[in-house]
RNA sequence: UGGGGCGUGGCCAAGUGGUUAAGGCAGCGGGUUUUGGUCCCGCCAUUCCUAGGUUCGAAUCCUAGCGCCCCAGCCA
């Protein structure tokens, strides 16, 4: 079987291809993934993963993993845990190449002094505020800092008695000596060092004035002889300061790209806006099957592969743009309809009883696991007089074209036997308590060969066996398409979906599905892929999480 | 004329002077089907933001507009 794979090209490839036609980086490719851990990552942050891992693996080259720590205030180590463990769920392997910008620190120190002596650095007593009004506008140039003349001398002797702790935090910075005046506001003198007396994750406090990213970044790439540097369209503008920066301490110059991220429609992708809804309890922290975030989604029951399969299917371009998420639902199903086992669960149980069934009669059929693929195999299931269906399955007065269960209609039970129902009863709310059916006992299996039509299948469960379960049926956490457009709190609240997780709890479900591992994926015959819950599920008190449901083009033409 | 980017069907996205303007998602119609799932077939841009121009020939080149995004953290 040649299952070629067909990777589309982008602009990137391109860029690459040309890199190596011309020699510039000696056809060596270099990549890196450079989170900051001060958050989960999400499925903007796998996009950045297989591409970066990906290119990697498609141009023989290597992939590092570089946590940009530069930020001890908001950096934590269990994020860099978090981060590692979702990195390697989605399939990608650092090997020995994980590094932390932190490590750089000293060598860091000695490219500012190098700077320092080539007279393009100096030490500012301005306030934040100072300089934030000496930057100018847009439109209007800024203007020298009356610090920015210090001699060579001076800012060797002020920049080591930074690093010292001589100074309050916010009292100095070092700032590169570009032009106030440039149009490109990140060429007007960019701080490169901040003092902040605080604890680093890693370096704990050896240090106490930091590298701002603009200054950690690019020579962080240098030092790790990365060929292409792939970012965010906002860095675009960062470049020619990179690019400087470079240039001034002549060390290796990797080549930077931007491209844009990626959005999803009904998604929020802000990592800020995202630890506000773990923060206030809107969502039950980061693995919150509702969230957008690996850990996320990896409990909600989606697979690396369709998170990958995703990514690849999004494409790699510079304009800004919204996937809609029904492209990645379809990823989901796509890979899942091939890998997970199908069982049956009764989400609305109802008892439907057949007359002309042997009370106490017990026969156990034969069930494919999965259509798709024939070596998942098969299992025995039970069947009886009285069984579990869906309540949905049946209609007192049904519409036209409507082929489940009706008076003195014929279904099949999947796997069992043809059915035609009798009748049934209510309750005095009108209700639908009890069905009763008749069965054809020349339909074992679930088929005749008298050329009958039998329009509707039905899933069911045998009342004797079937196994109590909780399920969790997940929807959009917002209600509008584009969450990233509220303004502020009060708009934000407003559209968050209040009905984001219905919990079932008088759900029926097969023993394979009450006995299976934590995490394991399973098709609900006729509702959708479930997952069982990595964290709640246990054989005594089995929890599912739906991962997303099987399209339904019967509610589709109902809606008509 | 602050600087930097981007405009191809409802949503993504190939395309780099000569193709009937790929492909996927969504949608619509039909077939198969022991899941109203999957699968299969068909339909879905005489037109590429607009207007001019160059050319035998333009989504691709030129000119002028228009629209959208990003930048004034001692965040990344």
């Amino acid at each position: 079987m040649s299952e070629e794979k067909v990777t589309p090209s982008n602009f990137i490839r391109t860029i690459i291809d040309e890199h190596n036609a011309n020699g510039r980086f000696g056809g060596k490719v270099q990549l890196r993934f450079p989170p900051e851990p001060n958050g989960y990552l999400h499925i903007g942050h796998a996009k950045s993963i297989c591409l970066n891992f990906g290119l990697a693996a498609d141009y023989n080259g290597a992939c590092n993993l570089r946590f940009d720590d530069t930020n001890p205030v908001k950096e934590e180590n269990e994020y860099v845990e978090a981060i590692k463990r979702d990195i390697r769920w989605l399939g990608f392997d650092w090997g020995e190449r994980e590094f932390y910008a932190s490590d750089y620190f000293e060598t860091l120190y000695a490219y500012a002094v190098k700077l320092i002596k080539k007279g393009l650095a100096y030490v500012d007593d301005l306030s934040a505020e100072e300089i934030r009004a000496y930057r100018g506008t847009l439109k209007e140039p800024g203007k020298n800092s009356p610090y920015r003349d210090r001699s060579v001398e001076e800012n060797l002797d002020l920049f080591e008695r930074m690093r010292k702790g001589e100074f309050a935090d916010g009292e100095k910075v070092l700032r590169a000596k570009i032009d106030m005046s440039a149009p490109n506001i990140n060429m007007r003198d960019p701080v490169m060092y901040r003092i902040l007396h605080a604890h680093h994750h890693r370096t704990g406090n050896t240090w106490c004035i930091y590298p701002m990213y603009d200054w950690a970044h690019g020579q962080s790439d240098s030092i790790e002889g990365i060929t292409h540097s792939l970012c965010t369209l906002e860095f675009e503008d960062h470049r020619p300061l990179y690019d400087w920066f470079l240039d001034q301490l002549e060390i290796h110059k990797p080549q930077q790209i931007e491209f844009a991220r990626l959005n999803l429609t009904y998604t929020l992708m802000s990592k800020r806006k995202l630890l506000k809804l773990v923060k206030e309890g809107i969502v039950n922290g980061w693995d919150d099957p509702r969230m957008p975030t690996i850990a996320g989604m990896r409990r909600r029951g989606v697979s690396p592969a369709a998170l990958r399969n995703f990514s690849e299917s999004v494409g790699v371009a510079k304009s800004n743009s919204v996937v809609d998420v029904a492209q990645f639902e379809f990823a989901i199903r796509d890979d899942l309809n091939k890998t997970a086992a199908r069982a049956m669960a009764v989400l609305n149980p109802v008892k439907l009883i057949i007359e002309n069934y042997p009370e106490g009669k017990t026969e156990w059929l034969e069930a494919d696991n999965n259509p798709e693929d024939p070596s998942a195999g098969k299992r025995t299931i039970p069947f009886g007089r009285e069984l579990f269906i869906e309540a949905t399955d049946f209609m007192i007065d049904p519409p036209k074209k409507y082929f489940r269960l009706a008076p003195g209609k014929e279904v099949r039970l999947k796997h069992a036997y043809y059915v035609t129902c009798s009748r049934y009863e209510t309750n005095e709310a009108g209700d639908v308590t009890v069905i009763y059916a008749t069965y054809d006992p020349a339909t074992r299996g679930g088929w005749s060969d008298d050329g009958r039509k039998v329009k509707g299948t039905l899933h069911w469960l045998d009342v004797r066996h079937a196994r109590d379960a909780e399920v969790r049926l997940y929807d959009h956490l917002f209600t509008t398409p584009a969450p990233d457009e509220a303004r502020d709190d009060e708009a934000f609240y407003a559209i968050i979906n209040k009905d984001s997780l219905r919990v079932l709890k008088d759900v029926k479900v097969e023993t394979v599905l009450a006995e299976s591992a934590p995490g394991t994926r399973f098709q609900f015959l006729r509702h959708g892929y479930f997952c069982a819950d990595s964290e709640d599920h246990s054989p005594e008190h089995p929890v599912f999480n739906r991962t997303v449901s099987l399209k339904d083009t019967w509610a589709k033409k109902k809606k008509k």
